[in-house]
DNA sequence: GTGTCTATCTCGGGC
DNA sequence: GCCCGAGGTAGACAC
């Protein structure tokens, strides 16, 4: 990782324009072809960036940082006016371990589907349809199918997502259940204007990490 | 901006959890409380990060970054094992001006809405429903009222907005019109179906700094 | 604070 | 290559 302090002029043209004037501001050149600017503020954003693959080029105060984006080209242009600062570290580059994130739920729910509604289970993950795939297909006690979309957070988005899957299921009377750690009161309402069953479910009480909430009034 | 380039361990919990095992990074901690960690691939994100506001405390070889987040806690601990780098810089914080963004379409389209159908005028921008603002809203030749949802890239979740949009609105026989910059033919198909019409628009021909597309072939 | 929408969204996976 | 969906989405703005 190149790391330069400079004053200097960045503009960007691509996908849109944008000029940042005379300041001074953090480049980085990562090993991987990626650029970021960065200054002291607007947090997890890079002001300008570039992901690879890039060409970058140098000449004297100026770099260009090139990549062919379909049929144009995106470019940022960097005019370096003092550098105040270059230095050069090698850095390692470890995977970041996630847990908690949808994928989970979605093994904990397909393992113990009975959580979505009584006599509930599993026919296949990912079932198929022209336009995507529906997280879990259930049949449940009387053999009527179950489409469950799962989400961290159920928004209407997710709503209409499911909505989409029940037209294109092509099986008369299939149910739809929306299962989420949290669902906002508009996508419940919504939800419930179409037929559709809101469950809110909890990952550390599915992993039997946690006592369902129960426990939290009988203390 | 404070910049240490250190071999250290990350972990964070908060939304999720992750753990990042010992390696060589590049922590930034930013004059607003902004925290990043970047390593020396994966382009455009930080591997761990926290946004402001943030409360920082350094116990020697220990960094926590934490962060109310509602009820419960945000908090990013990094151990430190070796400091190869450590350095500090006053930077700057202008503001990056746009070109080309969302908004620009939609006041070139409202300056001219007779490009999105014969007769169109505009009625008002940002015309209000319960569920948020139609862009522009039209009335044709014949009176007949027009929304139009205006993309700089028409998907279908820009299809299902103005769905919702139309069911809202509480006009009998209101037309859709999705007006963008590229439409996906996905989105396209869903909108005939929807009986909504799509227009592909191009900003620098409304701007008049393009000949339209026509004059490609004129040649 | 919720709710909604934009974004040079980024990123990954499937076809 | 396109298309779709997830994301600790972040960030902005209205209510």
């Amino acid at each position: 990782m190149r790391l330069i302090v400079a004053r200097c002029e960045v503009t960007y043209t691509g996908r849109l324009s944008t000029v940042l004037p005379e300041a001074t501001r953090l480049l980085m050149f990562k090993d991987d072809g990626s650029f970021l600017v960065h200054d002291d503020a607007g947090g997890y954003k890079p002001l300008n960036w570039m992901t690879p693959p890039t060409i970058v080029e140098e000449y004297g105060e100026q770099i260009v940082v090139r990549k062919r984006a379909g049929k144009t080209e995106d470019r940022l242009e960097v005019r370096l006016l003092e550098v105040l600062s270059e230095t050069s570290h090698p850095l390692d580059a470890t995977p970041l371990e996630k847990d908690g994130i949808e994928r989970h739920l979605q093994e904990e729910l397909a393992a113990q589907p009975g959580v979505l509604g009584d006599g509930l289970h599993l026919v296949r993950r990912e079932w198929p349809t022209d336009i995507g795939p529906v997280d879990l297909m259930c049949r449940d006690g009387n053999g009527d199918w179950v489409a469950v979309e799962i989400k961290r957070i159920g928004t209407i988005d997710a709503v209409e997502q499911l909505g989409r899957y029940l037209e294109r299921i092509g099986i008369e009377s299939c149910r739809g259940v929306l299962a989420a750690q949290s669902i906002k009161p508009q996508a419940r309402t919504l939800a419930e204007s179409r037929g559709i069953r809101c469950v809110e479910v909890d990952l550390a009480v599915l992993r039997g990490e946690r006592e369902p909430e129960l426990t939290l009034f009988a203390e």
